[in-house]
DNA sequence: GGGATCGTGCAAGTTTCTTGCATCCCGATG
DNA sequence: CATCGGGATGCAAGAAACTTGCACGATCCC
């Protein structure tokens, strides 16, 4: 992989506040022509360093007003009962992120849901369901104070 | 805010998987002509229902391979220390996410890094600087399960 | 010094976005 | 029951942005 140059982590820093900014002016911040930064670009995701682009949708808005993160343990830690939990998590669309971790627990969920009563029916299909959870630890969302991935390049 | 049709929620799906695609195609997915999916977007997009556009970028490609997830537990929890503490995270470049959660446990953050002494520095300059850090707890992510905000809609 | 490689800018060609306009649908009103 | 008005739609033309071929310049390695 090419190593990222300082024209590219500058592009980088725009495209992760907004990747529809014009390439005209993207070059104009960073004194490269249009075409410049566009083949820039087009590396950039062949090479994987730009993951995706995407429109951040707000939960609040579509019906989804709680984030609520979850930390949870499991009974049984074998490889297959691990990957078993990765697929389930996976699969539950109320499940935004999944992190599989080191320490007591096992797994830290970031969930978005309509309700706590969605929220609970949540856990009975996703949790109680697997019969290899040992415990969670449920933790509201009153503020998100920061949220999405900029990273600082 | 104008509710959200069955137009809107189809647009967005595929706008959170990739915010590149040409109108013309997602009309054809949709079934609406170019300029209405545009009319639908823009409108999105003022009402805040699309928070945002923007790039992915991969930590591992830019140098940030670590992704630590760390529960917070401050002293003092008065409006005042709660502020201080929000806005100290939210000015560390180092982390990502951060949410003021119920319970026990004040913050959850999640912290990218290009390394462990790099993590230690971040706690001595985030957690220790402020001295109103009671203890906290790292959890390092051992594998991204799932990541990034699709909202089922 | 010579030559290959890579990135750059320019400019033309192509695609996409944008907007004015006429039409249609649907609910409210007389 | 007919009519009116608001809002959304599709079409088409114009504007903007993206894409690509090409020549030039820098750099590195003989």
């Amino acid at each position: 992989m090419t190593p990222l140059d300082d024209y590219d982590r500058a592009i980088l820093r725009l495209l992760q506040e907004n990747n529809q900014m014009p390439q005209r002016e993207i070059g104009a911040a960073v004194n490269l022509s249009a075409p410049s930064v566009q083949r820039r670009i087009r590396r950039m995701e062949a090479e994987g360093v730009i993951a995706a682009n995407v429109a951040q949708v707000s939960g609040e808005a579509v019906g989804l007003p709680l984030t609520i993160i979850v930390t949870v343990e499991l009974v049984s830690e074998t490889p297959d009962a691990i990957d078993a939990a990765k697929r389930s998590f996976r699969e539950a669309p109320e499940v935004q992120q999944c992190h599989y971790v080191t320490g007591e627990t096992d797994f830290v969920l970031v969930v978005c849901v309509a309700s706590m009563p969605a929220y609970e029916e949540f856990t009975r299909r996703v949790f109680f369901g697997s019969g290899n959870v040992k415990k969670f630890r449920t933790m509201v969302s009153m503020d998100r104070v920061k949220t999405g991935l900029r990273l600082d390049i």
